[in-house]
DNA sequence: GCATTATAGTTGCATAAAGCAACTAAAAGG
DNA sequence: CCTTTTAGTTGCTTTATGCAACTATAATGC
């Protein structure tokens, strides 16, 4: 925290940059929850219940509450849990996008994050919006968005991609404990390419990144894999290479 | 662009979350504006001339004006020119600040972008307000920093030290000629540890990023090195692997 | 029981790029 | 012309990945 006493400067209106005063800008919070089922790549969409594109699909969010909000990132756990009802998710601040003309209501920034979560344990319609799933097909989804949100998606998903090319975070799209080929599969998934096995195996064993649990899981048919946990969800870990994308 | 007239929605003013209408945030953009000069990193602060923090070194930057600025990217590159006359470094959106109680004057909402650019080329003071370029020193500067500045250098130096580490936009602090031995040394400064030549020299020539220049350059003694130029400013090229950064 | 199928997991070799050290090359200066 | 200084190259080692073949362990059907 900052040490405000070292400035007696109060609580004064902001003022301007030069002399007048200029009218503020809009803000608001956008999520772009992701989370794997079916074999495919799923992001939360609500349909809009106002105008402007109203019954449009659309990023969960709206305006920043500056009297219940303690700060942005605050405003973005808030809405996830509105949403979603799940309480503490991988959750990251992705871009920031701000122009006249984004909102026919006007000048709007809005600040996207973007988060992971297991499929099981969302809560669909906390916030009483019509929300579904939406399999991501490439870039988006097959569904018009609202404002310019098929860019804030596509940058999400960009995003996505790439930073599972060199980090751990795709366990957090997994439950407690899973299965290495249940990890893999998730990057595969995600990336839209076949791994290979012992590569990617060698690249978890070398993080340090999981540790064994005793039991087993059992699959329908074949021999049974090992579980494993993740060891620490706080600390972001990343692998000395990127996992390279070429067609093979 | 976007096609508005798919939903005629007009010009009403922006509702709020639920019912009533909450106070807005206040919107700037701060730059961490970077250079390399006398084997030092450096970063461009200002001195505060109005309260809060009046008197004090910051990160340069302001409010946002919706009637000027036509985007929160384009306010960015306003505010450049005015702070160094340099039209078209390197500008990218770093992260988004905003709490309650980073400001005494309230909730306020801060974009910062990180520039590169080449120390000869600027012109300090174009604000009339008094500037200089101090230099880093591990996460920081050895000034004391209004605001949260300090917390948001620091998280720009980072940045700027892990991109280094996988893309080529060091060129971006070099003039547009310039020998490998330079542009390695521009690497040393920043990552604050020696590179090897014949490594540092195969990334270079493998990413297929400069073209050589007839010329040659003599420096104060030795052999003259071979002057280089870089092959395309736009395109954002990467190293297939990371710079390796443990101690030697 | 036992072969078959299916999936999990390991091993060995080839390849690509980085680390390291020694080498040659081209200038200045005595 | 020899030394110094910096530029640039070469060859071997190391590390991590790509690829393919191998073994391991369960269920299933006969």
């Amino acid at each position: 925290m900052i040490a405000w006493s070292a400035t007696p400067a109060g609580g004064a209106a902001v003022p301007g940059p030069d002399d007048s005063w200029p009218a503020k800008p809009s803000f608001t919070v956008h999520l772009a929850i992701f989370t794997v089922r079916a074999e495919r790549l799923h992001v939360l969409l609500v349909k809009r219940a106002e105008p402007p594109f109203q019954g449009d699909w659309a990023l969960p969010g709206g305006f920043l509450d500056p009297r219940r909000d303690d700060s942005v990132d605050a405003c973005a756990a808030r809405k996830l849990v509105e949403e979603t009802g799940v309480q503490a998710p991988y959750l990251e601040q992705l871009k920031t996008y701000g122009s006249r003309d984004r909102d026919p209501r006007g000048w709007i920034i809005t600040t996207v994050y973007f988060a992971l979560m297991v499929s099981d344990s969302v809560r669909l319609g906390g916030n009483q919006a019509a929300a579904c799933w939406a399999p991501v097909r490439g870039d988006g989804v097959e569904f018009v968005l609202a404002f310019d949100h098929a860019l804030l998606l596509a940058d999400a998903v960009e995003r996505l991609r790439s930073k599972l090319e060199y980090t751990h975070i795709a366990v957090h799209l997994l439950p407690e404990e899973f299965t290495l080929p249940e990890l893999q599969r998730t990057y595969e998934i995600i990336l839209q390419q076949p791994l290979d096995k012992s590569s990617f195996r060698r690249r978890v064993a070398q993080a340090d990144m999981l540790e064994e649990i005793a039991g087993k899981l059992r699959d329908g048919s074949g021999r049974p894999a090992r579980l494993y946990r993740f060891r620490d969800y706080d600390r972001q870990t990343f692998f000395p290479r990127s996992i390279s994308r070429h067609a093979r």
